[in-house]
DNA sequence: CTGAAAGCGCTTACAG
DNA sequence: CTGAAAGCGCTTACAG
């Protein structure tokens, strides 16, 4: 019992008294900000071991005002893309010696707002941010914030913070011209609208369809919120439209998925009967049946880059307001 | 300029001050620890409002010895399962009040120390531990640690810690009892084996195998690291070997779609050639090509439980040292 | 090189 | 109902 009692409450105050040094002493050891005889040295850590001793880091933090932990705010839709960003961006962020805490938002935007607050309540030192919001306030509460954030793989162009993306246009762009390019004229478009990066996507498509000669066919683009089982029920709703189209750009791979699944339930052959291409490039994509040709986003990149830049801003260097990474056509079988 | 200092330094002393009351009677008001007087609440509340006050609540775990974080040590790999189940676990605890720091285990086993180390120092109040480690010392660390900690779908066994977990022998005697049913006489194994979950399932497999007189040969079961890229290796290998198999079982759904991307290059019909049968029972299994059949665990359950067990434990009660879910055969057209 | 002491921003008995 | 004061476990000028 003693011992427990003992355990819980060891400090550094303890230690000192064991070790029959200062606590100053004691801490310098710790943390190896300044020369501390060797003997005293050896006498601190003998007892730290003997102890147990466990450092508080909240404490540590407290006097610090820094708390090496890095805010993520992420959707909580479109595990596989956003996971693959969030843990090349943690590696970085983590051999940099700081902590992530994760905040994973359900679409609303009142619940940023209150992620927000948790974060900025715990004294993040920097945020990562991979979610879009449409909501002035938390806009405010951001510029306020006062501290270092970056924006990975989306675009809020009234935040005044550097962003890490794709040109989300050209993508768009490119991956309608491919398709266009191997003779298709119905090409129906399944995404999430009303931010920035779907809105762009959706006028990269509509000018590469205007620049083909074909019009545009509001009843082809049909809203997803980006899990499997929406791009699944995109293309029901596709397919009950009864509307003639001979292939279909998904704006996620996840989506595409689903949007594979529905097709062959109904009969239709990929890609002989309907092309399908996906937007991402996670990993997976190469491993489905057929395999997923995409619009391919250099994921690793965003990550680590967006990871990078705000280590760098935390450093109180500055960084590009904007860093543009390539997309690439990844081939598959989807499409043919 | 100004602005900005305020912003930064503002606290509960800075707004007792405008507000003309004690730091106490301000510390009050937020917490709504006691009764203060209506007209004294919304003057404090007035300030606060005014200068945008944000409470520190890295100086409120301290005073506490609370910080309202969980721990979450879950391994890197098989993002897919362990995503599941964290994210369920997540919100959960997200509802009490708690936040979760997650460490990503890359596979070995000096970095469970780490992260171990990490979390202790940063005094969570409690862990979920999703990621086996045979590291005696780690156990030491853990057993000492004082603090309620639950093992999410694993089993340590020597570990003091209640589990919220299948009856992995039991799943895996049932798959590959359902593979026999169906007539497969030689029947390949993947999984990773050398910890406890991973070498019950495979008990399972070989006391099925031995109630039906089949004799168990070595040379079928090959590990995999529970990643899409190592069911595509282990399948590989078992193409390699030539040996004959009308049927494998696959530890994890991520990597059964491995196997089968493999399979289907190796001009091999699933399943009319060969069954594939997973492990897990993840959302995308129903959505693969073929669907996938599976050993389907209660992911929600086994997430939302442990979570559950863990706030009990944080409130200084007292849980079941184990918690044995149902799982269940899900059927699919990988298997035929 | 080492120590005494102040202070980080809160909470909470303890008085009044 | 409200306030003065101690204390949570550290770090770091400031002296010596």
């Amino acid at each position: 019992m003693l011992e427990l009692r003992k355990e819980v409450s060891m400090g550094i105050k303890e230690i000192a008294k064991e070790a029959g040094v200062s606590v100053a002493t004691v801490s310098r050891v710790l943390n190896g900000t300044k020369f501390v005889s060797e003997d005293l040295k050896q006498q601190v850590l003998a007892c730290i071991e003997k102890e147990g001793y466990v450092a508080n880091h909240v404490a540590r933090s407290m006097v610090l005002k820094k708390t090496f932990t890095i805010g993520l705010i992420i959707p909580e839709v479109s595990e596989l893309y956003h996971q693959m960003v969030f843990s090349q961006a943690e590696h970085v962020l983590e051999e940099a010696g700081y902590k992530v805490l994760v905040c994973r938002v359900k679409d609303t935007v009142s619940s940023v707002r209150v992620y927000l607050d948790l974060l900025l309540e715990n004294r993040v030192d920097g945020m990562l941010l991979m979610h879009e919001t449409s909501n002035p306030k938390v806009y405010d509460q951001l510029k306020k914030s006062q501290i270092p954030i970056v924006l990975a793989g989306i675009d809020i162009p009234d935040l005044p913070f550097p962003q890490v993306r794709i040109d989300d246009f050209q993508a768009s762009y490119d991956g309608t011209n491919y398709l266009l390019s191997l003779g298709k004229k119905h090409i129906a478009l399944i995404g999430g609208w009303g931010y920035s990066v779907g809105d762009k996507r959706l006028q990269g498509y509509k000018t590469a369809l205007e620049e083909a000669g074909l019009s545009f066919d509001p009843a082809l683009v049909v809203p997803g919120n980006y899990t499997v089982e929406s791009g699944s029920e995109a293309m029901e709703r596709l397919l009950a439209s009864k509307k003639t189209f001979d292939s279909v750009f998904v704006l996620s791979d996840e989506m595409a998925i689903g949007v594979m699944r529905t097709a062959l339930d109904a009969g239709l052959r990929i890609p002989q009967d309907l092309s399908v291409l996906g937007f991402d490039g996670i990993a997976l994509s190469r491993f489905l049946n057929p395999t997923l040709a995409t619009v391919s986003q250099p994921i690793i990149q965003i990550g680590v880059q967006s990871a990078t830049h705000l280590l760098t801003l935390l450093q109180g260097e500055k960084v590009a307001p904007v860093t543009l990474l390539a997309h690439r056509i990844q081939t598959g079988d989807s499409v043919g």
